[in-house]
DNA sequence: AATCAAAGGTCAAAGAAAGTCAAACTTTTT
DNA sequence: AAAAAGTTTGACTTTCTTTGACCTTTGATT
């Protein structure tokens, strides 16, 4: 936890406390951790994105500002995956953020969301060339959230 | 004992104490014995093994770092399945096999064993013929395997 | 309407780790 | 002595982060 972006991250997650968005100003944030303005883009882009269940909005010129908005689970979010999001191809650096949001959502467990990820990480994949393993990849992930449609989520398991 | 990875073995051996895993720096830990940083991997590749009772988690970047940690005796069983009873290709139906008994032992969950049953079917991975399949298929379940013992059974999770 | 300053956005280059691999060297075994 | 096994090193790669120069949008002012 040396680096910035994983600082402001929590920084911001903490903001949240129990509310559903939270409200920040760019320049003032970068103020704060003394670092460049455009390193909280960095850290939203990677941090806070769609598939980790966050929206954006944002507004530039005077009283410019940033929101931030906790998504709630759709039902359809997992099918609006396999059916659109995930192509033929998915590095894993994706599949992580999906897998954070599924556990946000409660849809699966942190343990679940671990054994999915040592199950497409590149290691866990022998090829030769990251193409192939993206590929390869998006067919195992495909597959998974195919199961986890499968199960009754108001059931047993 | 003359020799540094033997050094750096123990070091690393004195410095989880109690702790069930340690977290360094590659690059400092290189410059503490004043050797090449990739020494440390040779080190982490030749005594840091599963085999050995190890798992090892790391990360690149700004920030970087390497995480050892100690698997303990009750994952030896699952040690020995990726050792010798897994080679370098498998087929589904022992994949499901395997997954079974590790149901019965109660080390993973029902719902868990659909999912890495999901991960590892023929459908999952896309791939010509059948032995390109099983090799495959012999990494990712490696991998889910050598996963299951970073979990502390006793544990949270 | 035109201008200006105050936001935020983008992108690419530089930096900071860790990973890989093969060649050179050393030690052990046969 | 030759072969095999183990160690050390460094060049190159990959991944993730940080920074800064330049761009766009917006609201306020003239």
């Amino acid at each position: 936890m040396a680096n910035i972006s994983d600082v402001i991250e929590s920084f911001l997650i903490d903001l949240f406390g129990d509310e559903r968005s939270i409200y920040i100003s760019r320049n003032e944030l970068a103020q704060y951790f003394h670092c460049a303005p455009s390193q909280i883009n960095y850290v939203l882009s990677t941090r806070f994105t769609v598939d980790k269940g966050f929206a954006i909005e944002s507004r530039r010129g005077g009283g410019g500002y940033v929101t931030l908005v906790k998504l709630s689970d759709e039902d359809s979010y997992i099918a609006e995956l396999v059916r659109h999001s995930i192509g033929d191809s998915i590095s894993f650096q994706r599949v992580c953020q999906i897998l954070d949001r599924l556990v946000g959502d409660e849809i699966i467990t942190p343990r679940e969301r671990e054994i999915a990820k040592s199950m497409t990480c590149d290691k866990a994949i022998l090829s030769y060339d990251k193409l192939a393993k993206d590929i390869l990849r998006a067919g195992i992930f495909k597959n998974f959230l195919t199961l986890l449609m499968k199960f009754d989520f108001g059931g047993e398991n």
